[in-house]
DNA sequence: TTAGTGCACAACTCACAGTTGTGTACCTTC
DNA sequence: GAAGGTACACAACTGTGAGTTGTGCACTAA
């Protein structure tokens, strides 16, 4: 591809192979052995030069664009320059919305999203300057941020209910907590050990629940489809998850109250960060942010915000 | 990249070498020449298979678009299913923007754009299957369309006049064609033998006018500076041309009016191109063009419309 | 322990990318 | 019209390196 935009650039094969320390005989097997590979020609040679055919011509954006490509996915792990890399919890978690809020403003802005294990590795990530920024609840009981982690409350995420038509709670338009007791809650992929994890346990010991995170995750579809058919089973969901609605599922989202159960997203980064786009983020982050009101709220005794 | 692909989706060297038909060492190989290349580790290895390094996520997005460019790269050369193919006559002109605006208005449809010599070589390419449309002037003096060729009108562009600052009619709100007599008028780049140097050549025999079409073209930049810098010279430039408009040269667009000349825009394509988004543009086009409304205008007698 | 799984290292082989050398086509110049 | 220059293709050769087979090590499960 580097050969062909390179004859393209230069008009003539002879020119390219100076600009590519290689023969001309080397730029011609090169070309010829991609205009093989697609059973096209792509140029036409004279004895001035080459001139792309209408087949080259239609190829070379898409060759651009390739290099294009290509280049930016060396530099995604290129250490020093990189595009900023945040950790979100999950990809149908609030975080995951408000960093596409964040590219839609800045769309210059390259962005590398990852998923790490837990809030304890994202720490030591951003320590180690392997990420920039994450979304955690912060933090794990009884162990506080080190002092070189910087954090900010950022959203606290409602947690809703996600039944089918048949479960007994499918016609309510709200319900308590104190009514969830009995029923059946599935969060399948939820891993021991992390703070998620925690603070699903914190919320079935302080209210009495059945939460059973037992099973690995199969994905969203396979949940929302046993979900649907299960007339016992509910989930939680944040309320800003967007799902790919299946059609015809008849799925209830219903507002939980009494206390309502948010989960507190907050963004770590390191006290030292020079990332350039970082301090973009977070500005971003605090202008979008609406006001902290927790009444009415519950999360774990452990939340730290500060 | 293809190989790093099939290890993240199968979690395993060997299921992913199994998949490409090669031995798990050469698996192991490719992984470790890539993670070479880049100077990083992308799978940590572990008994149980491989699992990716935080470089490794941050990459994974980037090397699938990579695929999906080269899949579309190959795609656009593909003889039988390829995306739509369409010639425009110069990237500055009405139809670059139409193509721009059907491209909005239809972002699933593939598309490229090509420009070809002249509308003879559009024909010829139409003919041959080489492209699926193209927007030209119909026809050359004395040469009508083949039977096999179709065509519709789509829009006539007027031409305005462009100067610099200093020039004699800077401050004109518009300029007859009387008018311009005696004024150099320079158009670099119209290669003599199309039927784009047709039309000047009709515009200088009927008006008299004194336009140099000397010169190769160097590239819009240099012939805004041209013209802002020269007093004594201006050009013309289709009304709907879209130019980075340099700042600061004081650059004026002046209509042209008793007669305006416009330009002639007809969309051309085989008549048994079976092609499904030709039809899907062709409908595009007639939705969004105006009436037809050739009063106060000026074209060349040999253009057709039918 | 033993068997099994999964990846890495080593040695070998051969395909092919790149090299040098040469030929052909076409344009320019006198 | 002959001579020289330019530009690309073909042919023969060479060396790198991608892939292979063979083996070893680390870890897990029974």
């Amino acid at each position: 591809m580097r050969t062909f935009v390179a004859v393209v650039d230069t008009g003539q094969f002879q020119d390219a192979a100076t600009d590519l320390s290689i023969t001309q005989q080397a730029v011609s097997k090169r070309i010829a052995g991609l205009e093989k590979y697609l059973a096209v020609r792509l140029f036409s040679r004279t004895p001035r030069g080459a001139r792309l055919t209408i087949d080259g011509q239609a190829f070379l954006p898409h060759a651009r664009e390739l290099l294009r490509v290509a280049e930016r996915a060396v530099a995604s792990v290129l250490p020093g320059s990189r595009p900023l890399r945040v950790d979100v919890i999950a990809s149908r978690t609030a975080p995951s919305g408000l960093m596409r809020g964040f590219h839609r403003a800045h769309p210059e802005i390259e962005l590398d999203v990852v998923t790490l294990f837990d809030v304890e590795t994202a720490v030591a990530a951003i320590r180690s300057g392997a990420i920039d920024a994450s979304f955690r609840a912060v933090a794990m009981p009884g162990r506080p941020l080190p002092e070189d982690i910087e954090s900010v409350w950022v959203l606290d995420e409602p947690l809703q209910l996600l039944t089918g038509p048949a479960h007994a709670l499918a016609g309510a338009r709200s319900v308590t907590v104190a009514q969830l007791a009995g029923h059946r809650i599935w969060m399948p992929g939820i891993v021991p050990g992390t703070e998620w994890a925690a603070y699903y346990d914190d919320l079935v010991a302080e209210f009495g629940l059945t939460i059973e995170a037992t099973g690995p995750n199969f994905g969203s579809d396979a949940l929302l489809d046993t979900i649907a058919d299960t007339p016992g089973l509910a989930t939680f969901m944040g309320e800003q998850t967007r799902l790919v609605w299946p059609a015809g599922h008849g799925l209830r989202r219903i507002p939980v109250t009494d206390p309502t159960p948010v989960y507190p997203h907050s963004l770590l980064w390191h006290r030292d960060n020079p990332h350039p786009a970082l301090a973009t983020l977070r500005a971003h982050l605090t202008a979008a942010a609406a006001s902290h009101d927790a009444a009415g709220t519950w999360t774990p005794g452990w939340v730290i915000w500060r």
